[in-house]
DNA sequence: TAGTGCCCTATCCGTTCGTATAGGCGCAGA
DNA sequence: TCTGCGCCTATACGAACGGATAGGGCACTA
């Protein structure tokens, strides 16, 4: 049973890796980034199961886990996260990861986790699924969500109405709602509040 | 040898106590809030460390800090983080914390920080101190670091102007200059670019 | 059926932002 | 000493934003 885990906080590494080999399980390996991670999966031979974390070098979002999952031959590669959203967590299991484990989650319920995992099942916590969903879902609409994604990346009321097929002064209007409910000053608060909040 | 544990991410809150514990440390608690960390030194008695995560229900800032080393009666309490930046850990030491550990340290070197701390010193990972410092402030002047700050902050131009005792057209220009080098379309752009390297 | 919530559009207004141009000051290095 | 860099200020203009107000459509529900 090989496991490699994937993580560039080496204070974390270290400690999973640790903690399972105490577990019993034999071979874990660390490393520091994505690509060391494939470079180990195309040296070394396809791991049983890899956890990759979501915030490391060369990652890209999902893009690094793709990567991954071509360089382990298919066989189970998880995502690991502190930060990361249930919106991405859903997102990554579609793009086929063989589970979301968020760093909240506690020792013995990661260890369930790994165990399910390596036996090829698919491991996706729901009380995390459905957390932040209604903080943010519940607080802000389809629509205002939208907004506020664009915003983050820069763009301008006249922009994301293009790309939405909108008029801009229907932008206007979800930004200034959206904007409420966040209880931000302006649209570049609501981005760092929306950020603070992992709406992002 | 009494050390608790504070982090909200039980994952990393367990695998923490668990590595302690298997370095030998007898007595290691962990809780998952500021509230519970100060409860428990209240009842059970000053910890001799306290390992506190800087990104914790309750924290507020540093102001989390200030309530800890009260109610540990003065003993050692660190920070601990992986988001946090340099400036912050200089101001959480300048505050009479016992040392910061970054998440990104290996484990044997947090044992020796650990250790360190528990014999009264003060530790500070000068190769952390002195990381982002080099990437943020070297390209970005003073001025326009407070001028990302303000902004992230959701301030106004306007409003920038009148805290730093500028006029208006000082600002904008620091702004400008501020969004060419972090490559943003505009404020907003830059708050982010600035929230996602650690500049804030 | 009336009410509610979300969505889209429209016009209008004042404020703020983004940019350009141009000048002066102080300080450090070639 | 000259040059460059960071900093501050000034004027000016088009673009974008923030907000108010007013309408209509659509779907779900009491």
């Amino acid at each position: 049973m090989r496991i490699l885990v994937a993580d560039d906080h080496s204070l974390v590494r270290e400690t999973i890796a640790a903690f399972l080999i105490n577990e019993g399980f034999s071979s874990v390996e660390t490393v520091a980034s994505l690509q060391e991670a494939i470079a180990a999966a195309k040296s070394g031979g396809a791991f049983d199961l890899v956890l990759l974390d979501y915030n490391m070098p060369g990652m890209n979002g999902l893009a690094g886990l793709d990567a991954m999952c071509i360089a382990n031959s298919g066989n189970p590669v998880a995502l690991i996260s502190g930060t990361a959203s249930p919106e991405i967590a859903e997102e990554a299991i579609a793009k086929g990861a063989a589970g979301f484990v968020p760093k909240t989650l506690g020792s013995k319920s990661m260890l369930a986790a790994v165990r399910f995992m390596l036996a090829g099942e698919t491991y996706a916590p729901f009380s995390f699924l459905n957390q932040e969903r209604g903080a943010a879902q519940t607080l802000l609409s389809p629509r205002e969500l939208e907004m506020v994604k664009g915003i983050c990346e820069g763009k301008s009321n006249k922009e994301i109405a293009r790309d939405l097929d909108l008029q801009e002064v229907t932008v206007k209007l979800h930004v200034k709602t959206m904007s409420r409910k966040l209880a931000a000053k302006n649209r570049t608060h609501a981005a760092m509040i929306a950020k603070e909040m992992g709406i992002i």
